[in-house]
DNA sequence: GCCAACGTTGGC
DNA sequence: GCCAACGTTGGC
């Protein structure tokens, strides 16, 4: 049996919160993505995400505002425990161990861009032009990509599509 | 720092 | 269930 082709996202984080800085650190370790707190972001992260996924990793409120590089799928959605610690900054009084609203996925590291590829630059290139990332007032965290625009980012960062 | 675009909350 | 007020995100 074939495994079926990996789905394409690109996953927005403030680089003060985290960055792919914090990801390259432990490149062999997956890391719980954690703390969306968005229903529409959670259904994609509960339902659709799947193990083997690819992922755009893009800081947002930085300068450059940059694709950095790309992850891969370790784990599919479960539940963001996060959500249950008062003490942490992610919890949410709603969610219980029984009911969880929130979900996560655990990721790892593909590879560091050498260069970022700038949101300017994708806005200078026609293809990538109906990215959701690209539109005005687009605040999901976690955004579908085609393969298209997939391997059009790669070969703007001059590297390798893994 | 500004402000547009969203999402959420809460009164009715 | 509507919608105004408010809070947050995030590019510019």
């Amino acid at each position: 049996m074939a495994a079926s082709a990996p789905n394409y996202w690109l996953f927005k984080t403030e680089p003060s919160s985290y960055s792919i800085h914090d990801l390259a650190k432990e490149p062999k370790k997956s890391t719980f993505w954690d703390g969306v707190r968005n229903y529409q972001a959670r259904n994609l992260l509960r339902d659709d995400v799947q193990v083997g996924d690819r992922v755009f990793f893009y800081h947002s409120n930085t300068e450059p505002l940059a694709i950095y590089g790309t992850a891969k799928v370790t784990r599919k959605g479960y539940p963001d425990h996060t959500a249950l610690d008062p003490k942490g900054g992610h919890y949410d009084p709603k969610s219980t161990t029984e009911n969880p609203i929130w979900y996560m996925v655990d990721i790892k590291l593909i590879q560091v861009f050498p260069e970022p590829v700038t949101r300017e630059r994708m806005q200078d290139e026609k293809i990538l032009k109906d990215m959701m990332l690209l539109k005005r007032g687009s605040r999901l965290s976690i955004q579908p990509v085609t393969s298209d625009e997939w391997k059009t980012i790669h070969k703007l960062a001059g590297v390798d599509d893994r």
